[in-house]
DNA sequence: TAAGTATTTAATAAATTGCGCAACTATATG
DNA sequence: CATATAGTTGCGCAATTTATTAAATACTTA
């Protein structure tokens, strides 16, 4: 496989994480599985919506899903996402420290 | 702060990672500092496009950069990106892993 | 100060994304 | 079987992203 193919590759599972409803879902399924409906609920977004985040997770390998009766619950699949996304917050809060910093610096 | 706005903004940061010139660019990067035209050289990319990806990331927080003459050098502001993007390829090989046993077995 | 190299900026066109809506599928239950 | 509930899918539109081009800016050196 080509470099640049993986690139690409890596690209489409990082877009996952470029959308705060999609962090807020993996926040949510951090630690339990959860129906649909139920976090579509929490997020505070439309079923059909949902939806469509869910199913693009989980075609990326980021979310399992699996069928109880008339529900479908879904949960991670790989731990490492939750990793991921908390050493990017961390990336998130040093950025907005420094800043704060800066801008009080400036007030003196 | 508002939780969603920091979703927002988390959003924003991971969306550095979403596109494979911008991978590229970071993994160029990892351990040394380099000029805006060089990195073009390597990812293969036209000079205006390269200055885009580079303010995007500048401006959140993941490189810095500084002149020396005519030259503008750019570098990893923040290494924690380094290990996000290295944990998401794991998440990509888990994931092309996964699938090629998947495969396989269905080929017995 | 004129010319050359490096980089940025602005404007635009093309591609992609996100979301609402309506229709559709799957399961459960009376 | 009819109905209700949960979830998915296709479509269209607005918003965002990406790349391209041309023009502008910053620094160096003759």
């Amino acid at each position: 496989m080509k470099n640049k193919e993986i690139y690409a590759i890596h690209a489409g599972i990082c877009q996952c994480l470029a959308n705060p409803k999609r962090l807020e879902i993996i926040n949510t399924l951090r630690d339990k599985e959860m129906a649909a409906s139920s976090i579509a609920g929490i997020v505070g977004i439309s079923k059909a919506n949902m939806s469509q985040h869910l199913a693009m997770m989980r075609n990326k390998g980021i979310l399992r899903s699996r069928r109880v009766g008339v529900n479908i619950y879904y949960a991670i699949e790989n731990p490492k996402v939750i990793q991921a996304c908390d050493i990017m917050r961390e990336v998130l809060f040093d950025y907005l420290n420094k800043r704060q910093r800066l801008t009080k610096k400036m007030k003196l």
